[in-house]
DNA sequence: TCCTACATGTAACGAGTTACATGATTTC
DNA sequence: GAAATCATGTAACTCGTTACATGTAGGA
């Protein structure tokens, strides 16, 4: 079996839970929604279908764990699933995109009044701060110092949404007082306006 | 005309495009490429009929502009266009989703060696050093105290780069030392582990 | 009894990419 | 004359969401 065919990036998201340990769809789908959905997120509707694929790829395999009558498929993944895994970890990446709609948006407000484009920073702030506490709240703070990538990657997307947050600010601040010298943007070394 | 219906993101975006001026579909591709294209990319596939639709919506119009036998057709946004394009602006996101397939990859990155992961990281750092060199290019300093928004997003895209920068640097080290005292991570206040 | 969580799945739709086809104009 | 750029478009495909259907188990 398993003719070498080019795996989607669900089924490697979902070889990666696997690697964790055997689990099922439903168990697939928590874990995604609690870790990786700021980065990338998945549905029932691609992970069910995704993992048939999977097992007649011989990349994981299915067992049936039914108790009593509530039904349940534990899905184990195989040598040949880990190779994958790792193949696709290692590859470089061809295409940075990190698809932000909030972004975008505000990208396009320059028909805006001020008052409107500082409301929608501020609105955007809002959500941010809102998704911070998300991951504070699934930070455990006795495992800060562990330096396992789920763990690297928690702290990454603390400091990404702060970032967003600073930046908001700054933003504000610039729309507010354009004739103040331009303070340090955030993340940016010092920034100073040329004749 | 204009029966109303939800507009798609590659929709508001073209609208976006035209809310700076009359241009064509390969116009709007080379701004898309040129601006927005780490936060939200479009293809052909994707502008050419999504210009139709908007035109049947009556939210923008198109005006043949063949220069001898190169055709060319511009489109300029409506009234109606701009009162859609600053309703979606406005509109709060519900799901907050900054998908990056390179940080995923490193989520799921714990049964690699040290020395791969470390490899990994650093070539997560060498492909937005490129990144941040591209926007760096597009950056003309002269322009780098104006308030406008395109220029504003610039300066989040060029800080956004630098904070995965340095937090690859900031793993790197967590990974090599992990018993040494942690370092403050890129964007977060400092954390410290507890008992 | 009712609600929540566990558990699996599909059908229909919309979003998005890729590859291709076509042809004119400009620049080297 | 060749190559790059301007310019428009579609067909086939994969990706991804939403809404629905179905049923079990456990706790309030």
């Amino acid at each position: 079996m398993a003719v070498q065919q080019k795996i989607s990036n669900v089924g490697c998201v979902i070889l990666g839970c696997l690697s964790k340990g055997p689990m099922s769809g439903y168990d697939i789908k928590q874990v995604v929604d609690t870790s990786t959905r700021f980065f990338f997120a998945a549905s029932y509707g691609q992970i069910y279908p995704e993992l048939k694929k999977l097992e007649a790829a011989g990349l994981i395999t299915g067992e049936g764990k039914a108790q009593g009558g509530r039904q349940r498929t534990e899905f184990t993944i195989t040598k040949a699933g880990t190779d994958a895994l790792t193949a696709w970890i290692l590859e470089p990446q061809n295409r940075i995109e990190m698809r932000d709609e909030g972004i975008v948006r505000l990208f396009f407000s320059d028909h805006l009044s001020d008052e409107q484009r500082i409301a929608k920073i501020e609105q955007l702030k809002a959500e941010r701060q809102a998704g911070l506490e998300t991951l504070k709240t699934i930070c455990d703070l006795n495992l800060v110092d562990e330096t396992s990538s789920p763990n690297l990657i928690l702290i990454y997307g603390m400091g990404l949404h702060q970032f967003v947050i600073d930046w908001c600010d700054w933003a504000v601040d610039r729309i507010e007082n354009p004739s103040k010298p331009m303070p340090t943007p955030p993340g940016n070394p010092p920034l100073t306006p040329q004749e």
